[in-house]
DNA sequence: AACCAGGTTATGC
DNA sequence: GCATAACATGGT
């Protein structure tokens, strides 16, 4: 399968983004190719994902049918933001004193989205204030015990755990994971509101961004930072702000001379010549830290 | 050794 | 309404 590269899109500035340094243990880059297990109607797949030239080459690791084909294109497309056009976002960067030399120090680095919005929430609680390794960590030991798995030349390839493998786990279990018991309860609250459908990504992307953000914050465990972090990341809303994110004020601080904890109205400031690209904008002031 | 991490809710004034 | 504690544990 192929996916034409459209401008202003560098595979290897994806990978190293997804690379950059964490235990991740829902897909695997080696180099210049990414490899992940994906869930699509017909079942399990791993794929295969590569770039040349002008494609971005995507393999099954299996016979896969045109409806598989299909499915898999348009989950390669939503994880690297194929399909955005960003001259608009490069042309604001290069305006900007602050901001002009990421159109080159970054080229070509889409946002990295979470396809699966269960996954993006669970995600979230997990690295609620704690160090990313640590979340990688107890993440791991999650998926490798409830995420179903493939074997493929040896190697295991584990999906993201359902919504009701993780509302019938054992809570011991868990807290023998070390999550906390707040973590414990904010998970099953997710999975609750997935298996009975008062949630799911198709249905909230239908509704505006306000109605998103009160489906989300009614769930005990989502909050301001979560509902936000899955709108850009999952719902691919472009106009996505991390307030209060220790990341985003920081690299603030950094690259607009912010004081160190920007309030909202500050940071409003500084996103306001971006309009329609902040998400973008957080993203690529994120990556200014890595 | 203390302080903080991709926060959120419960509680107290 | 706003400040503060509790959560759990590893990294720096």
């Amino acid at each position: 399968m192929k996916i034409a590269k459209p401008i202003h899109f560098n595979f290897q500035a994806c990978l190293d983004f997804l690379n950059r340094g964490y235990d991740e243990c829902l897909y695997s880059v080696n180099e210049s190719v990414v490899r992940r297990l994906i869930r699509v109607t017909s079942g399990l797949v791993l794929i295969e994902i590569s770039s040349d030239s002008v494609n971005i080459n995507v393999s099954a690791h299996r016979i896969v049918s045109k409806t598989d084909e299909k499915e898999i294109i348009s989950y390669v497309m939503d994880w690297f933001d194929v399909e955005r056009d960003m001259t608009e976002f490069y042309a604001l960067m290069k305006k900007h004193q602050q901001t002009k030399d990421f159109p080159i120090q970054y080229q070509g680095l889409r946002l990295m989205g979470i396809v699966d919005l269960f996954e993006a929430l669970c995600w979230c609680v997990i690295g609620q204030q704690i160090n990313l390794t640590f979340a990688h960590k107890i993440k791991t030991r999650l998926v490798n015990k409830y995420g179903e798995s493939i074997k493929v030349d040896g190697q295991k390839y584990h999906v993201f755990p359902t919504p009701h493998s993780l509302l019938n786990v054992n809570k011991e279990d868990l807290v023998a994971m070390q999550f906390s018991k707040q973590k414990i309860n904010y998970i099953h609250n997710i999975s609750q509101a997935f298996c009975n459908n008062e949630l799911n990504k198709n249905d909230l992307l239908k509704l505006t961004k306000p109605q998103q953000m009160d489906k989300l914050l009614a769930i005990k465990g989502i909050g301001p930072w979560t509902a936000n972090y899955v709108s850009m990341k999952s719902l691919r809303d472009m106009t996505c702000i991390a307030y209060g994110d220790t990341g985003l004020s920081l690299s603030l601080h950094q690259v607009f001379n912010t004081e160190r904890k920007p309030d909202k109205n500050t940071i409003d400031k500084v996103f306001k010549p971006f309009a329609g690209w902040e998400s973008y904008l957080n993203f690529y002031l994120w990556k200014t830290l890595s």
